[in-house]
DNA sequence: GCAAAAGTGTTGGGCATACACCCATGA
DNA sequence: TCATGGGTGTATGCCCAACACTTTTGC
């Protein structure tokens, strides 16, 4: 082989989604530090270089341990990126070489998507006081290409979720009403659906469980509340 | 960081898909090497450590290159593979450490997956008289982890053209037939379809033209020869 | 003629769309 | 009493599955 052989970096960094009843969310990290004699914040995914021993979901897993105390439900690789110009910006080198203490040359990214509940019993850590849920529209610059991660990992996400649509209820709380489902998926199909059509769809879903609870204190019409029976579910779709 | 970060290698595999009629097919190549005394010999997908200033893509598209004369149209990256025990086996470090003549510990592997008319204009470079195709259920042992990419690439496969199954010409040869189209879905899914149904489905899609010829020198009624139409289709499917 | 594979017609059910409508509530 | 958002009923049309049947051809 003439070409030379390049000896990167492997890493692995987290696309995780929330819903918080009306926007679909992507976590980021505060990150701090210097260009030249000016120092800068900005956001980036939560990541890390990967470790020896260590399979890549394993290491997804680590990072996804360090951001909350609960363990994660869903997540799956989506891409890796591994572009020359991925670490072209100096201020990404200089900041990933002072965290790790090394000389950082190319870097390829094995990146995952993860869907989760922001409730409570799916808090932050509470050292991770950096974290920032942000709404896809308020994204703008982020470190390395993370930007263009993220793209990808909605539109893998559409794509999953129009295969399994059970999985928006790893976004949605507990207890849901039906205009919150309908409001994640016009979220992420990105259009309006009809009202009438979805409720319909809805209860043709039998683990779409309705509940004898009702919205309190909206000024209009209470809503019903739902929620996923997930062993209604694995019972109809097994075969058993 | 406490625990040592890893300098792996990291190469591109690719899964290599084509239809002779019957079965889906994918390409494998020769690989002699030795194992301690005795020599072996075995089969291993297609693929190639990454140069240094090469895109991910670039280093897929080179490995392509360097078996088929014509270009890719369908390629495409769909998982990697990590796991620390996916060189476990001496024969397959040795193997590789003899043809790139360096040491070599930890591959990542950034997975590929094409589809591809087996005609003339595709054929391979005659100085690749390594590689074989070979049927989905005849693939037993192959190097590294070889195997277990392709059963994935072949549920990729699956998803994606449940979505888009424009895909499957990529398969087909320029003029098909309607049971050759209707087989490849069956080896795609696993299972029977009706054949009247699937007449009715092909009537319905206009970028499918119907042609004025017909099979010769069959035992039975000739069938009619049919097209896929590019042109129809993006109109049809672009809004405009 | 016979076997084998190509190709057609018909019907009933499920699901999507669209639109018009009623219900509950706070201001 | 009106505006707002939650929720329902009803008609229409498309797609799909499950059928049995006719046509063409080589042997």
């Amino acid at each position: 082989m003439q070409t030379p052989i390049v000896y990167p970096h492997v890493s692995v960094d987290c696309v995780v989604f929330g819903f918080d009843g009306i926007h679909l969310h992507v976590l980021l990290l505060k990150r701090t530090g210097k260009e030249g004699e000016t120092s800068f914040n900005d956001l980036k995914l939560p990541g890390s270089l990967i470790f020896s021993e260590e399979d890549l979901d394993e290491a997804a897993q680590r990072v996804m341990g360090e951001l909350f105390a609960k363990n994660i439900l869903y997540l799956h690789q989506f891409k890796s990126f591994g572009s020359p110009s991925r670490t072209s910006n100096p201020r990404d080198i200089g900041w990933l070489e002072n965290a790790v203490q090394q000389k950082i040359g190319r870097i390829i990214t094995v990146s995952y998507l993860s869907l989760i509940r922001i409730d409570d019993k799916m808090k932050l850590k509470s050292d991770n006081v950096q974290a920032v849920w942000t709404a896809l529209p308020d994204i703008k610059k982020l470190a390395f290409d993370h930007v263009s991660i993220i793209h990808e990992a909605v539109d893998e996400v559409r794509r999953f979720v129009s295969m399994d649509a059970t999985l928006v209820f790893n976004l949605l709380p507990k207890k849901f009403t039906a205009a919150q489902m309908r409001v994640l998926f016009e979220e992420l199909y990105g259009e309006k659906m009809d009202v009438r059509n979805f409720h319909k769809k809805m209860s043709r879903m039998d683990y779409v469980m309705p509940l004898d609870e009702f919205e309190q204190g909206v000024s209009h019409r209470a809503a019903r509340f739902y929620k996923f029976d997930k062993k209604t579910y694995t019972k109809s779709h097994t075969g058993f």
